[in-house]
DNA sequence: TTTCATTATATGATTTTACATATACAATAA
DNA sequence: TTATTGTATATGTAAAATCATATAATGAAA
């Protein structure tokens, strides 16, 4: 799975503890293309340090937890190489707005503008949440290979956020002309509910 | 979960047998926005058909297994309309190429472009197929309520594979441009081996 | 002739993901 | 003062997803 090989790359960058891979790479950096659950980070971690991957060091602190330095061993560092020349699978999509939108034709016009609305603000959300990546640009002198390939993807999670964002207007667009067709249509049906407002 | 839901919605279009909801809803119509393993839509169907949401009735066939088809009952109804009005989380993204492209610093630049590559031909084929799905138009007179959204959802799926195509073909020009860079730099890296070509 | 694809349902086993909760101390906020 | 947030690791459990395989008939292809 690709947990393991996301991770094994993430520590080629630098050592880190689990909260920090949680907290600094997934959650801010690498979430627009993978997903991970702390709980699913921690037990990665483990079965990865008995596979030979991974080793970890323990930092003792005073004032708060002690903390688990994992960096990666020669047998990851050559299973991560292995993995990256191995073709890869189409990403998985699973979007249950999109089943709802789907069946929205079922729902008053009100309730889908409704729920448009949220999931626009939450994408915007995370559209400038990803904008504020300190990424250099793809002119920036400074873009070393690593750095390359850091700005391509995060520039996917850019595209990808705008592309949603257009959608959502132009679903939006396309309610509101359907509401104003159906309001001079006298055979009135019950999609329209509560929409006049 | 929204497998269920998809189902429900699916089963009030017309009843369907776990085979067609495979083979004709999930595989050709909307992969684009929720996967299902054929083993899970199997269970998933026991699973809501002991909820009560759905019931089946067996159509002996002859020359090939029998049918068990699948309608929606009233609280199979009454819980998609339930579901329909509640706020939907954000779309998980795991995308193994994207993990990959972003450790791609670490491959040769001859492998980077050959899974580019790759995935370019398959999302390519994505994109054809959803081309070629009979949903009609936004701008059809024949769009009555439910093809709108079904419109609208395929022209997501549309507009994501062209969004990644451009993505590709954009990753494809700036890892040639770094050959070209890398060339003239008389300290040449590891990053160009076999990449001459 | 044997293998493969299609139609159709189903189970076993495993892996992956998700959700909840526990511990523990410090600092900050209400 | 009490509650919450941040740092840090970990387990229990459940749900969901994946992969393999079984059955069984027909028809087509190698």
């Amino acid at each position: 799975m690709s947990l393991t090989h996301a991770i094994l790359g993430l520590l080629t960058i630098t050592p880190m503890t689990g909260y920090e891979l949680k907290t600094q790479a997934f959650d801010n950096t690498i979430k627009y293309f993978w997903q991970a659950d702390q709980a699913q980070i921690y037990r990665t971690l483990s079965a990865m340090a008995e596979q030979g991957w991974v080793e970890s060091t323990l930092e003792i602190q005073e004032d708060r937890p002690n903390r688990k330095v994992y960096h990666i061993t020669e047998a990851g560092l050559e299973e991560l190489r292995r993995w990256l020349h191995t073709e890869q699978p189409l990403p998985v999509h699973r979007d249950p707005f999109l089943v709802q939108m789907f069946f929205a034709g079922q729902l008053d016009s009100a309730t889908v503008l409704n729920h448009i609305a949220r999931q626009r603000a939450a994408h915007q959300a995370l559209l400038e949440q990803y904008k504020q990546l300190p990424v250099p640009p793809l002119n920036d002198p400074d873009l070393d290979h690593s750095r390359l390939f850091w700005r391509l993807t995060l520039e996917m999670g850019i595209t990808t956020e705008k592309t949603y964002l257009d959608w959502l207007d132009q679903c939006e667009a396309a309610v509101r002309e359907m509401i104003e067709a159906n309001a001079q249509n006298p055979s009135a049906n019950p999609w329209l509910k509560d929409s006049k407002a």
